[in-house]
Order: C-alpha cells, then sequence, then structure tokens
DNA sequence: TTCCTCCGCCACTTTACGTCA
DNA sequence: CGTGACGTAAAGTGGCGGAGG
C-alpha cells in the first residue's frame, strides 16, 4: 500500500519567502497575506521605498501604519481628527493652526517658533510667547546662527549633531554657558497632531515638514525626528506582530506533525496486523488540490512492505480534508492613506 | 561615465524625563 | 519626601543610497 501524504500547495513553492524577494513592493503584509492561501508564511520587513520619492507617490506603495497614540491622548472635546488642519491640505487657509484649534490653546513648545526661510528674510516677527506647557520650562537662547532645517548644507554631511544643534540654535557658546542641552517633551496635543499628520503620511517632504513645523511651533528637526522615531516604533511593532504570528504559525504545525504522525503510526501498526493488506493492490489516495475530492488509484504493484512504509510524507495522501493551519490572519498595522 | 556633494532615511545608541515601588 | 530602577521618548551618530551638478 501506497501513502501518500500532502498538505496542499506546491511544495516547491512553499516557503518561497526564503527568496529574497527583489521587489520593494513585498512588503510584510503581502507576505503575511499569503500565508492563508497555502502553507506558506513569511515574514518580511520590508524596507520602504525612498521616502522623498513616495512622498509624491503615496498612492502605490505599502508603507505600513500602526496607531500607537490614538488621540484618546486628547480628549475629544479638545481635537477632533477631522477637524485637525494639516498645511499641506490646506494651503490657503488663514492659519488654521493650534492656536484656535484644540481648546484654544497655543501649542507653544518653549521655544522659539519655527521661522520658514522666506519669513526669516521678510523679518517675520520670531517672538513667541512662552507658554505653558508644563511639560518644560527651558528656555533657550536661540543664537544668530539659527538656519532652518537645511543647516546640514552649512556644515558638512557628517555633522547631524551640529547640524541639529545649529537648527535648534544650540550653538557652542551655550554649551560653554553651561546651558546643557535639555530633552523636550511634546505636548499631548503635539503628539496628538503629529500622530494625525502620520496617519497622513508617514514620511514628510521638506514642504510638509516646515508646514507642520510651524504650525506646532516645533523646529523641523522636532518633526522629522518624532517621524523617524515613529517609524521606527511602527517597525518594532510590526516586528512584534510578525513574531507572534509565526510563534502561533510553528504551534500549529508542530501540533499538526505531531497528529500526522500518530496517523502514520496506527496506519503502520494497522498494516502489520491485517498482513492480507499485503496482498492486496496497493492504493493510492489522493486529493485534488483544487476541489479538494479524494481520488482512489490503484497501484500496478507494491513489492514489499517496506516500500509502502518508507512513503515519504510529503507525497503521501492521508489527509483527506486540508486542514486549516492557520486560522488566524496575521497582524497588520496599517498603512496611511494615500496623498490626497 | 565618473566623481562629488547634498540630503533624507535607517539602525543603533545615548540621554533626559516620567513613573513607580 | 528622597531615591534608584525602569521604560520611553527625544535626540545624537554613523552609514547608505539616491539625486543632481
Amino acid at each position: 500500500m501506497e501513502l501518500a501524504l500532502s498538505l496542499g500547495g506546491d511544495t516547491q513553492k512553499s516557503f518561497s519567502f526564503l527568496k529574497k524577494s527583489t521587489n520593494n513592493s513585498s512588503s510584510h503584509e503581502e507576505l503575511l497575506t499569503s500565508s492563508n492561501k497555502d502553507l506558506r508564511f513569511c515574514m518580511g520587513l520590508g524596507k520602504s521605498n525612498t521616502t522623498h520619492e513616495l512622498d509624491e507617490n503615496n498612492g502605490g506603495r505599502k508603507i505600513l501604519h500602526l496607531d500607537l497614540l490614538p488621540l484618546s491622548a486628547v480628549p475629544l472635546n479638545q481635537i477632533m481628527p477631522s477637524q485637525i488642519p494639516f498645511p499641506w491640505l490646506s494651503q490657503n487657509t488663514a492659519e488654521p493652526g493650534l492656536t484656535n484649534g484644540p481648546a484654544g490653546k497655543v501649542l507653544d513648545m518653549n521655544r522659539r517658533p519655527i521661522v520658514l526661510e522666506e519669513e526669516a528674510e521678510e523679518g517675520a516677527d520670531l517672538s513667541s510667547p512662552n507658554s505653558n506647557s508644563g511639560v518644560s520650562s527651558f528656555q533657550m537662547e536661540f543664537s544668530s546662527i539659527y538656519r532652518n532645517g537645511n543647516s546640514r548644507s552649512l556644515i558638512g554631511k557628517r555633522d547631524h549633531s551640529e547640524a541639529g544643534d545649529t537648527e535648534r540654535g544650540v550653538s557652542d557658546e551655550d554649551e560653554n554657558n553651561g546651558l546643557a542641552r535639555k530633552k523636550l517633551r511634546l505636548t499631548k496635543e503635539q503628539s496628538a497632531f503629529l500622530e494625525e499628520s502620520f496617519k497622513e503620511h508617514n514620511t514628510l517632504n521638506p514642504k510638509q515638514k516646515f508646514a507642520l513645523a510651524k504650525q506646532l511651533k516645533l523646529r523641523p528637526r522636532q518633526v522629522e525626528v518624532w517621524f523617524q522615531n515613529r517609524r521606527a516604533r511602527t517597525k518594532l511593532k510590526q516586528t512584534e506582530l510578525d513574531c507572534e504570528y509565526l510563534k502561533r504559525c510553528c504551534e500549529t504545525l508542530t501540533e499538526e506533525n505531531r497528529r500526522l504522525q500518530k496517523e502514520l503510526q496506527e496506519l503502520r501498526a494497522l498494516k502489520s496486523s491485517q498482513p492480507l493488506y499485503m496482498q492486496l493492490p496497493a492504493t493510492t489516495l489522493t486529493m485534488c488540490p483544487s476541489c479538494e475530492r479524494v481520488a482512489t488509484t490503484t497501484a500496478a504493484a507494491v513489492p514489499t512492505a517496506a516500500a509502502a512504509t518508507s512513503a515519504t510524507a510529503t507525497n503521501t495522501t492521508l489527509s483527506l480534508a486540508k486542514p486549516n493551519l492557520f486560522p488566524f490572519p496575521p497582524a497588520q498595522v496599517h498603512a496611511p492613506q494615500a496623498a490626497s
């Protein structure tokens, strides 16, 4: 008797995730969803494309997004997502910012407000009422070398820190004066606003960055860093979800393997206890992968019992119904909406 | 085509802050 | 109330790759 066991799916295609995908669109979203179709299961931590390009073509990519900080952090009576103005979405609105925004609060980050280059050239008022935020009261003296985020060109490629410091207005002079850098916590309103913005775009082009910084009265560098850290958190969360999913898959497969081994042992025991089977023509149970009907065919001959028992599990069919090994879909983070 | 510079992103690390026992 | 451990967010650092001159 020939035993055929098949768990469905093309065995040559199984575990195709081991082959490195060259397609950027092969995100983990795509790979994970494929696991429900057959026995393949994959985890891909696809790196997004170059983001500055993707900003312009947000529609076609699969940037993943996870809501780690929903607006629940802010009372809904203070800020409504649908009411949050995004400067790049409403360029013509007259300062739809937070001065008249959530609860009428001014999101002043105890810092000098962000000034766009053109505004600086126009001699715009740079003063900012030092409010309130209660998060940090650190006040910096901004040096005259304050620039917007383009500081790298002033200093050099590799000087991220100097670039950031210059951007923040923290100069060597400050350090010499003993003004240690202080880390600022964003207010809940600012975080919520950035979160909503992240839902729209998980990357920012310079225009968006500056607009957002201006609106939140943050430095562009702060907005940039926040988005970088936010993407890192999203990726970390997705990795955790993927690991959890694969863990469950592994457990399921282990259990299934255990069940099949037991089934095989029972059949072997049955065969040895009923030697008459030896004289019968071998029968192969195969299952059509499409209609899942079982077809019984009679082999020409099976010379020995050893041949029957040596059948491997991969080309032997015992299962009359393909078990659902992955009843749970892989958890996914949400992809941001396409740019409007 | 090659080289160089600028720029943005990522991975990893450091640091400051908030919370809690 | 002070303190240390701990977690987390903000920021620093270095490398990589794309775009453009």
